[in-house]
DNA sequence: CAGTGGTCTAGACCACGGT
DNA sequence: CCGTGGTCTAGACCACTGG
């Protein structure tokens, strides 16, 4: 510490997380007050506070004003999975991207969809289907719908050449979303387009976006099977 | 924003976001430099400092030395997923949790675990089976490996009345882990444990976890028919 | 080399929430 | 009430990197 530079806030973190681990610091612990850290290690207490406002970020720390800061009992932890688009997801292992629109049809959403999305009845919507392959060989079937009110230029949009998440992505870059994954068991239509069985078990990607309480699309991944999805934390 | 008190980097941040999502900062746009925008909003450097680095981290924006800040043109979406132990999740949707040891060995690692943690040949492992019930509905199978050179206090624990999961986190409480997810069929096992059909699409969740470099303990999470795993960003 | 973000400091005031 | 974290400020120096 005393190496002649500054004490950072990575240092301040690191310190506080090695004596959490080596049990100085056990579970359900209340920690120095930032002053006194901050005397101990001999820096500002605003360096003391951003490694433990990060700590607590990370769930290692539970921060309370007046009751001080102690070491979490049960962390929760968080797997934080990065969805890219398919194309650098294939691309990234190296093998060679091929997509094909499958589909396209302007309907009125069904009323599951209507029901699912909060859209008023008989809104119109571009409902999509599309294959992605890595080096021709089948990685994904995709099946959207996407309202058409938040993004009336989809339909004009060329959709042979660029696949609606990356269309939509430019578009609607920030937006707020639910994901869940699941297992299925492939249908005859799956199986066709992944040179499955019918009934192999797939994994499989759901999203619903929304822009400022509007819906803007709802997607169903189903991928190869074996598929994996992996995070570390 | 000029409403007496002070501009927060709260405010900072939602203004520059309302500015990329209305397009008067497009993707790929370089944003002013930190002095000019605290200039413009009234604030010291390192109040805009902090939100535009909460941004990045938020990969809404790219920041670089010297070349500056800049709006992402492909921001990679994180989904994060709340991995909380298997007793919390099912008490969370206000069901009855109960939990079984079906099975407990200590033996040699057999060959393709050693490659897989990297275990010395021979080390001892023990070896869980356990079931976890929601409303006495078997809710999860766990299948686990625990390398007992890293957590040898494993081995007197009683694993009867607290499941290992619940007891590993309370003993190594931070960790690096790898998880992943996948569709499998069930086979004989677990269509017996889960009361499903062989063959049957099941969702999984295998994880790895470490401690210093070396392996404490690898486990396969096969949930019930039907089960989503969810999350918003 | 020079411009931009990255970080530290010392001091200040505020806001929440136990006692 | 008053201790603790939450945040802002003004100024300073550093570190990386593009030209």
């Amino acid at each position: 510490m005393g190496d002649g530079t500054r004490t950072s806030f990575h240092d301040v973190k690191q310190e506080v997380l090695r004596r959490i681990q080596d049990r100085i610091w056990p579970q359900g612990t209340v920690l120095p007050t930032e002053i006194k850290l901050a005397k101990e290690f001999g820096c500002a207490r605003a360096t003391v506070n951003r490694a433990l406002r990060e700590l607590s970020e990370q769930d290692i720390l539970d921060r309370k004003r007046k009751s001080g800061t102690r070491v979490k009992i049960m962390p929760a932890k968080h797997a934080k999975f990065e969805i890219s688009i398919v194309r650098r997801e294939v691309e990234e292992s190296n093998a060679v991207y091929r997509y094909a629109l499958v589909a396209k049809n302007q309907i009125p959403a069904p009323d599951w969809l209507s029901a699912r999305l909060k859209l008023p009845s008989e809104q119109m919507v571009l409902h999509l289907l599309c294959m992605h392959y890595s080096n021709n060989i089948p990685f994904q079937f995709e099946d959207r719908w996407i309202n058409i009110e938040t993004v009336p230029d989809i339909v004009e949009a060329n959709l042979e050449a660029i696949g609606p998440n990356e269309w939509l992505l430019q578009e609607i870059p920030f937006s707020e979303a639910e994901i869940s994954f699941s297992a299925a068991a492939a249908d005859h239509k799956l199986a066709d387009f992944l040179s499955l069985t019918i009934g192999a078990p797939v994994f499989q990607m759901e999203r619903t976006t929304w822009l400022r309480d509007k819906a803007v699309t709802l997607v169903r991944m189903t991928y190869h099977q074996g598929y994996k999805m992996t995070a570390r934390y």
